[in-house]
RNA sequence: GGGCCCGUGGCUUAGAUUGGUUAUAGCGUCCGGCUGAUAACCGGGAGGUCCUGAGUUCAAAUCUCAGCGGGCCCA
């Protein structure tokens, strides 16, 4: 006999049966020639615990992997680790103590490497507890780990593809950099973190050469990169203006001038000249402080300090001339590019100028904004100066302000095969579908080279090496290395590779490693192979490429899902994935963002130790679409839990009278198939029916739906239906075939609903599973497939109209004031509806004990209309003949009056002409008859009392009584007892002694009262009633 | 500024693909009832500008456009 639901120590003991008989080995062996499923992990970063957003993703993966495996197929679920990169580069800094790049090396890399592995690894026993915890079942003794030797290794199969593809190039490029971690960072992860800051605001006048006083206007927010301009763009099709102002002519955008002399107070100006953008190009002017920046006499040699055009630039701010330095923006740079501009950056790593920039050498950037102004001013040639608040971008990790520069990077091209990539990005299925046709689509339509070299530490080091001679080698495995002369280090990071030097195959001398490692986001990108030990090993990849099942948040959309597609793009020519699923993210109850500050957090932990991770997993998955934000609600977590709560009473119930009567489980259905009622075809109709469901949502991934539908059939069908009609038949004596059938049916379910709840509720379905039918875990069992023989559609359809009139009838009886225990002689179902007409009559049986009615009767009811005058209006109307027509009105025939109404508004009362407003109707029920309205008609309810009812009614009143006693007594189900009742209607209850007796399992009835009886006063409609009960000894 | 997604009673939601009687259900609330599986459940009441506006249509929560608010991503 099962206990309470108690998920918490249900599933702690269930964790421990699969740890005894190790489950996943079991598994991995029992489905080992099965067709594969590769699933590959999407790895989460170890740098913190799980949170609920990654207990939402697990809950929606981990089903379909259950799903697929009990469907036969041999499920790859290797868990991976993501361990490299900035971000516990950043925390171990923080451990440290360590500031800058210089103050790491001092302390030595190697230390700094030992501890972010350390760090790396810490997270890792958490990690796989917690998907222990949470129900996962996988191969959790060999993760893969991002930062394992042979996941490095492997992972240089893409750099040698790439280079052999000519897709990997170094090049001079400017780039998001922060001037901390001395590093690039990649596009996204600059625009990870923009903050609302105040800068300078300056508006900057450019001498033309061999025009005397005439100038070019500019606008900037970073005064620190003027010493770095090469140039003004100006957009060709705008109209611009020649304006003279004082002694000056100025160049702006025409459609800016009245804004900027407003701001620049000069009222005193004149347009001389509207002149088309194009025509700007190539004027030249002299960069305003060449003097401090000699460097600048040497670009007059070049195309350097020349008016140029570009489509970017806009109205929306300055002056639509475009300060532009090639060196400190990356459109600045494509423009630079295309006019074969110098590309000068004369800033180094940690964002000081450089001995370029001739008199600010050595000034951090920033600090120099203040002294640049004034020397602009100095010179005359500071227009306007003011501050702004506007967004800039902040290192993600730690949130220094980034600049752009120019600095030497690896990349890979992407623009080249971007093209390719979106023919390849349609052959795969992403759910919801615009996830890939849209968002990821688009994403990649506006890809850019990826530079993927980074100036740090702790990452896949770049396996390209140099040679003195210019030639570079990228290698791609250790034999390679040792082919080349190089000596294979115990670990493969930094900065053990740098010390392997190889010999260059050109001529001979020693190779150097380039000094860089990957971009952290390259390393996931390569699990589709590396995780797999590919190329190194041939054979498991060879088996299961391409991976068939992925799924991550939404803002994996520019990262793991484009990391995936672009690298094995790279290596294999073809999309990695066949089928991604894409869910957003989880917030708090109010749609906000989870944060520590706000205290909003829902700690995944918590709710597992509060409900178990089978109602955890359960709501995740039903509140809402996998693709649509979840809003945690706590309440909603509650009444999953209650819902397993009746799942599992429902259970006890069943099994309570099974077990007490020792049914042989092996009975098949066969067996009992002529006595089944209709009440079994129809929930075995309604389980095969929910199964297809199922098994269709799983196909479509329209996850949600599932626990959705399981809830609805647990509540409804199950528990509010099913058991509420079987329920007599389980109390039967003997081997009544009737009961019998039920036991059948009930164990049918109970087993076939443990199967569709296993994917999603792991512990508490193999419970059921278990105890019911035995085996070593429903996880290595297969999934009953719908039987469509079993489905009967309109048996099913028939009881949700039945159920609509016994809701209906249940009404009348309130409206009546006539409780349910009383039994009542006559319902009339009035209907035009056939299938409603077919369902009563097929069904009668079960509504008839349902709504405790003697007969059922289809058939109409004339219901008697009355007209009321309406005084109030009749009054001032008729003044002294109101009297009069109120006489008239009861003469006359209410029917008549109201389709006089219908037809004309109006109707003649001997005379009197009155309208609908005068009067009220009121339909009047046939006397003893209570209405209530269903969907498809009505129902009379007949509510006569007759002496008959009335004693039968008063015996199940007792009956309530009783058992009530029987439950407050503590007694067994299948307990005798003795009972007496005494009260004013023995021979009420003597009419129906046996069945009283039968009810609650009295031996005897005594109607006077008992020495030594339990006994207590009830009260029944006004009458007094002294029972008492006795066990049996 | 651009792309994508979301906006339905106090709260969480159904609804799309196929426009069609009175807009779904749960939680909460009020009233009543039932109960030997169920500290459960059942029946009923109250509670809605379906974000706003315009358009298409006989008919719009649903389709189109514009706007507002929120989110993710990009600039």
């Amino acid at each position: 006999m099962p206990e309470d639901y108690n998920p918490v120590s249900l599933e702690t003991k269930i964790l421990e049966e699969w740890k005894d008989i190790d489950i996943y080995a079991k598994l991995k062996q029992l489905r080992s020639n099965c067709p594969k499923f590769f699933f590959l992990d999407g790895p989460p970063y170890m740098n913190g615990m799980p949170h609920i957003g990654h207990a939402r993703t697990r809950a929606l993966r981990d089903p379909v992997l259950k799903y697929k495996s009990m469907n036969g197929y041999n499920v790859w679920h290797q868990p991976g680790f993501d361990m490299h990169g900035l971000p516990i580069e950043v925390k171990v800094e923080e451990i440290l103590g360590t500031k800058t790049k210089s103050d790491i090396e001092k302390i030595g890399t190697e230390i700094f490497i030992k501890s972010c592995k350390e760090r790396g690894l810490s997270f890792l026993k958490i990690w796989i507890d917690f998907y222990r915890r949470f129900g996962m079942i996988g191969d959790f003794e060999n993760p893969y780990m991002t930062l394992s030797n042979s996941y490095i290794e492997a992972s240089w199969y893409f750099f040698k593809k790439a280079w052999e593809k000519n897709l990997l190039y170094k090049g001079k490029a400017t780039v998001a950099w922060c001037p901390r971690c001395e590093t690039p960072l990649s596009g996204y992860e600059s625009t990870d973190e923009y903050k609302d800051v105040e800068d300078d605001s300056i508006y900057v006048k450019f001498p033309l050469i061999d025009k005397k006083d005439e100038y070019i206007i500019i606008w900037t927010t970073t005064p620190w990169t003027i010493p770095a301009n090469v140039a003004v763009a100006v957009n060709p099709k705008y109209d611009y203006v020649r304006v003279k102002a004082g002694n000056e002519v100025w160049i702006v955008a025409k459609e800016l001038l009245e804004k900027l002399m407003t701001l620049f107070e000069v009222e005193d100006f004149e347009v001389i000249e509207t002149i088309k953008g194009e025509s700007l190009l190539g004027l030249k002017y002299r960069h305003i402080l060449d003097d401090d920046v000699p460097i600048h006499k040497q670009f007059k040699e070049t195309n350097a300090h020349t008016i140029i055009l570009t489509n970017y630039v806009t109205l929306e701010d300055g002056t639509g001339c475009v300060h532009t330095a090639p060196g400190h923006g990356p459109e600045d740079y494509s423009a630079g590019v295309e006019f074969k501009l110098p590309i000068f950056s004369p800033v180094d790593e940690t964002g000081n100028f450089t001995e370029e920039a001739g008199k600010y050498k050595g000034i951090y950037i920033k600090d120099a904004n203040d002294q640049i102004i004034d020397d602009i001013e100095d010179k005359g040639f500071l227009v306007f100066r003011d501050s702004v608040f506007h967004r800039y971008a902040h290192c993600w990790r730690c949130k220094s302000p980034l600049l752009y520069r120019a600095s030497d990077q690896w990349f890979v091209k992407v623009e080249a095969i971007k093209d390719q990539i979106l023919k390849e990005n349609k052959k795969v299925k992403w759910v919801p579908d615009w996830a890939g046709e849209k968002r990821f689509h688009n994403w990649i339509e506006g890809a850019r080279d990826w530079c993927i070299s980074r100036q740090r530490f702790w990452g896949i080091p770049l396996p390209i090496w140099e040679c003195p001679c210019g030639e570079l080698t990228v290698v791609s495995s250790l034999d390679e290395i040792k082919s080349l002369g190089g000596k294979v280090p115990e670990d493969l990071h930094k900065p053990y590779i740098d010390e392997v030097l190889l010999k260059c195959p050109k001529c001979s001398e020693t190779m150097k490693r380039v000094p860089d490692i990957a971009d952290v986001w390259f390393d996931s990108g390569a699990s589709t192979w590396s995780s797999l030990g590919y190329p190194q090993n041939t054979e498991k990849f060879n088996e299961m490429f391409p991976v068939d099942f992925i799924t991550e948040g939404l803002d994996q959309t520019r990262g793991w899902f484009y990391t995936l597609m672009l690298e094995s793009f790279i290596v294999f020519d073809r999309a990695p994935y066949n089928q991604v699923l894409m869910n957003d993210f989880v917030l708090d109850q109010f749609g906000q963002k989870m944060s520590k500050s706000l205290g909003n957090v829902v700690d995944p932990k918590d709710v597992i130790a509060k409900y178990g991770a089978d109602v955890t997993r359960f709501y995740l998955l039903w509140e809402i679409a996998p693709w649509d934000k979840l809003k945690f609600n706590w309440e909603n977590v509650e009444s999953i839990y209650r819902t397993f709560n009746i799942l599992w009473n429902a259970y006890k119930f069943v099994t309570l009278y099974m077990s007490l009567d020792k049914f042989d489980i092996n009975t098949s259905l066969k067996d009992v198939k002529k006595y089944l009622r209709d009440e079994d075809k129809w929930i075995l109709s309604r389980i095969n029916t929910l199964t297809k469901e199922v098994e269709d949502n799983f196909d479509t991934l329209e996850l949600h739906f599932i626990p959705r539908k399981i809830k609805e059939f647990i509540l409804e069908d199950l528990s509010r239906w099913y058991i509420r009609l079987v329920r007599e038949r389980m109390w039967l004596e003997g081997d009544d075939k009737e009961k019998i059938s039920a036991y059948v049916t009930s164990f049918y379910v109970f087993k076939r609903l443990s199967k569709i709840l296993a994917p999603i509720s792991p512990f508490v379905s193999e419970a059921i599973y278990k105890n019911f039918v035995g085996g070593s875990s429903i996880h290595l069992s297969e999934w009953d497939k719908h039987d469509a023989s079993l489905i009967d559609n309109e048996l099913e359809i028939n009881m949700n109209i039945l159920r609509n009139i016994i809701e209906g009838t249940l009404h009348a009886r309130q409206k009546a004031g006539i409780k349910l225990r009383w039994p009542m002689s006559k319902v009339i179902v009035e209907t035009q509806d056939e299938t409603v007409k077919r369902a009563v009559l097929a069904l009668s049986e079960i509504m008839k004990k349902q709504i405790n009615v003697k007969e059922i009767v289809l058939g109409e009811v004339i219901q008697e209309l009355e007209i009321l005058p309406n005084h109030k209006a009749l009054g001032p109307k008729f003044k002294g003949d109101a009297k009069k027509v109120v006489e008239l009105l009861k003469t006359h025939n209410p029917c008549l009056i109201k389709s006089g109404f219908e037809k004309s508004g109006s109707f003649d009362l001997s005379g009197f002409q009155i309208t609908p407003e005068d009067v009220t109707f009121n339909y009047l029920l046939p006397k003893g008859y209570e209405l209530s309205e269903f969907e498809n008609g009505k129902i009379y309810l007949n509510t006569e009392i007759t002496e008959e009812l009335k004693s039968e009614a008063i015996a199940r009143e007792v009956i309530r009584r009783i058992q009530e006693m029987r439950k407050q007594a503590n007694l067994n189900v299948e307990e005798y007892i003795y009972s007496y009742v005494e009260s004013s209607f023995e021979s009420e209850l003597n009419h129906h002694q046996d069945y009283i007796k039968r009810e609650t399992r009295s031996k005897s009835l005594l109607f006077s009262k008992q020495s030594d009886y339990i006994d207590k006063e009830w009260e029944i409609e006004g009458d007094k009633f002294l029972v008492g009960i006795k066990k049996l000894n």
